[in-house]
DNA sequence: GGTGAAACTTCTAATAA
DNA sequence: TTATTAGAAGTTTCACC
């Protein structure tokens, strides 16, 4: 899972994607005047290398009644239980994303809910799972997601 | 900024499109037995009420060889200077996400770099911002993600 | 609200360079 | 690797339910 070598061409096609998966092939091409035929096969080639992984929607969640955001950081009673607690915390449809952590947590996630109640529900059930010892809260008061285009600028240009 | 009003339809079109935002609305309308006119409308209005954000690429970061990831929490000198510092936090592009916290820090974000040395590069910027007075860092040893079906269909069950 | 069909646009694969 | 091309496929609009 090293580096993969792409290409100018790459890097703007993928910028023209990533904030936007549906822009047409042909407005790609006119843009890089090339022909929509080498876009298509380019962001074939980059997915079948799995540089690309898929595509995915940004939904709304305030809006969908889901406003509340936490970390959560979790204490293991052992060590050794962390594969156990990660699998059982990520059937939590709640759970966003889990991580295993150095540090002052051994295991790290983020959930989404719908308002303090509901993060409690989400939060007791973290700590009954078998394993964890307590949990530790951090809830957000406001979250600023940065420009995905602007880390991948800066990757291509390896700053 | 409340719930908004989704029937079956919407989401059954929603679902189809979260983990692929390339499906065609004719295989939508195919599976769900109505017209792709129908998709298409109801696309544009949950796209006009704010439901869908947008669309992006998932990318594999690690391919790209940006393997590390890592929590730093943010100890400010006045909570008067927080706006600033996440202003500044966010010009740093391999901070994917920050917050406002309540707990222990002041704020909390999320960095992806290539390496640990370049990791160490990225929080010395932080600390650097004025106003810091010290930071934390969980180095993240094992990521996952949760599906974002799993969180949706929550939602649309409301469980 | 929804449909179905027409007009238009885009995709995709094969061929050729 | 890339461009061209042409038929297949998808999108979008609109008159009509």
């Amino acid at each position: 899972m090293g580096k993969f070598k792409l290409d100018e061409i790459d890097h703007q096609i993928l910028d023209m994607l990533i904030d936007n998966t549906r822009v047409p092939f042909t407005d790609i091409a006119k843009k890089l005047v090339i022909s929509a035929g080498t876009v298509h096969v380019r962001v074939k080639k980059m997915e079948e290398a799995g540089i690309i992984k898929g595509s995915s929607l940004t939904l709304d969640y305030k809006k969908l009644g889901y406003s509340f955001i936490a970390y959560v950081g979790v204490f293991l009673n052992k060590t050794s239980q962390t594969k156990f607690v990660i699998e059982r915390i990520n059937e939590i449809p709640f759970v966003t994303v889990a991580h295993i952590t150095t540090g002052k947590f051994n295991v790290f996630c983020k959930i989404r809910a719908r308002n303090t109640e509901h993060a409690k529900d989400v939060i007791f059930m973290i700590d009954d799972i078998e394993g964890v010892y307590r949990t530790e809260t951090m809830i957000s008061l406001e979250e600023s997601i940065n420009d995905k285009k602007r880390l991948m600028h800066s990757i291509f240009n390896n700053m």
